[in-house]
DNA sequence: GCCGCTCATAAAGGCAGCTTATGCCCTCAT
DNA sequence: ATGAGGGCATAAGCTGCCTTTATGAGCGGC
């Protein structure tokens, strides 16, 4: 109030947390069901809340952003222009929700449920929710629990009849289990663009590779193993980390080249937080299969969910 | 309690918003911050609330899960494997906001900012975003303008210097303006996956697509002008719909085929609710590409976002 | 053995959002 | 023309959640 506090909270709060500058998920739910159904008193209906309410939680919202999103009329309420663009932005931020919500669903039944997944960590945290809302679509009704771990403990689960499907992305399949390929992956040399990696013209090789100090995941990990083998083991690691979320910051932050899935970087390539570099004369790619106990084909909802991840 | 009042509650819940099963944006950022921190005291710290507050806050983020995310100890705080997870994916939607709080950002600061872009629809809904985030990590305090409209509109913008930047998606230049091509976009014909389409094995040919009617955004727009450009003005619309999205959930829901920008469906192909129909002789490609009013280069700010979206 | 760090718990306050209760405007049909 | 219905805005009161302040307890390093 007096003065300065004030105005150095609203100079510098550029930085301060998202949450304050971006409506709730009620809200966003509100604006695409306002946007869908023409009517703030229908949307309210379809979210159980009262018009009022919506009115209300709109036009807060219009205040917080500073733009008018939607024009009123006694006959319906239309978008704006500004209006269709900001639900086109707050349509990618619930469909993030409903995905993390299918994934975190799966993680909390974690016994008695009609389908038990056990998954790498890259297929869980990266294909897996969308895969659960396809499920969800097509077979509103079956309960999914979802165990992740590596090869050794997917495969565990599923000889111990814990689990009903598996996934892996290692390069062999586990002994015992019978396996379908259902997606291609590639392992990429990524730096942040101000490495001069980032800038060459010719394609790295397999020896500079090889020589080069690098940031990786740790070995024994499905990532590190299609490295390890397609260089003959000689990959030299500059650290080693235990998620390729740290491998990813450490990238980012220009720590040096990082070599990771391409399933886990196309947000920061699209963004150009990351830059791919090419290299040849050796083959990263490796495939995601499906696995189950030998001879004990999936069937149910273990057999929908294969059909969903097959393309 | 008294058991079937609460039991239907339960039971049903499913189809009840994700708001209410979803944390809020400022839990996920918390948890972000415990993840990267390794203390929940320190990301109290970071986010500018006390030490109670977020130690209550994550607890009933657990609460609502279900799940337990960290082990607490008296030396630190780390990630459960479900809490690495959950993290991972929460990521996705704290991404999400951070595009759209980059976006309405823009949308609010109509004038005197230091870079005013104009951009196509799909330019501003797809792609704008990501390039302001990206812009903030290197200029943090550059305020851009943004004004979303077809490339006639956005040429009007430039030519009245009320815009410094542009960027359009349509086949041809606008008279009077420079450009550079600075990604391509296909468009693809997309059905649902229970579409007979989406069992072919052969390419769908030219002929067909002639004359078979197809959901297709309205005349006039980028998308259209390069499909009746590509069929030589011969598409048969069995709907015209006036916006991306209508398009999307018209095919999604099985009306028929549709025609897209591939940057418009990348999701809903990811997780199968649409499914891509392989076109053979014809090119249904288009570029996309930065304008500015000829003779002006870009300098500045403007030549900074330009350098951004370069491949 | 004390100090530093960590986290947990309890009590009290504030703010945001919801609901109920109205009123106004417009359109359509009688 | 006139009344019915749908749509939105405003006001007032309440509830609930999240926050802060204040404190206690466990573990480790010096």
């Amino acid at each position: 109030m007096s003065g300065d506090g004030e105005q150095e909270n609203s100079r510098f709060e550029v930085g301060g947390s998202l949450s304050h500058r971006v409506p709730d998920l009620g809200a966003l739910e509100l604006l695409l069901a306002v946007a869908r159904l023409g009517s703030l008193g229908g949307a309210a209906r379809e979210l159980g809340i009262t018009q009022p309410a919506a009115s209300s939680r709109v036009r807060s919202m219009e205040r917080q952003l500073g733009v008018a999103l939607v024009d009123r009329s006694p006959r319906g309420s239309r978008l704006t222009d500004a209006g269709a663009l900001v639900t086109d932005w707050a349509r990618r931020i619930v469909e993030a929700a409903a995905a993390f919500d299918a994934g975190a669903q799966a993680l909390r039944d974690r016994r008695d449920s009609r389908l038990r997944v056990a998954a790498s960590m890259t297929i869980a945290e990266y294909l897996l929710p969308g895969w659960l809302l396809a499920l969800r679509a097509g077979r509103p009704d079956t309960a999914v629990s979802l165990l992740a771990g590596n090869s050794a403990a997917v495969a565990e689960r599923l000889l111990a009849d814990e689990a009903d499907l598996g996934f892996v992305e290692g390069l062999n399949v586990p002994t015992g289990l019978d396996s379908v390929v259902i997606a291609h992956d590639h392992l990429i040399v990524v730096t942040a663009p101000g490495h001069p990696w980032a800038r060459r013209r010719r394609a790295l090789e397999a020896s500079e590779l090889a020589t080069t100090p690098l940031i990786l995941r740790e070995e024994g990990s499905g990532t590190r193993q299609v490295l390890d083998a397609a260089l003959g083991g000689l990959a030299r690691p500059l650290i080693e980390l235990s998620s390729t979320t740290a491998v990813k910051a450490a990238a980012v932050s220009g720590a040096g080249p990082a070599v990771l899935s391409e399933l886990a970087v196309g947000e920061e390539l699209a963004m150009r937080r990351l830059v791919s570099v090419p290299v040849e004369g050796i083959s990263l790619a490796r495939d995601l299969r499906a696995v189950w106990p030998t001879g004990h084909r999936p069937v149910g909802p273990a057999r929908d969910l294969l059909s969903l991840t097959r393309g």
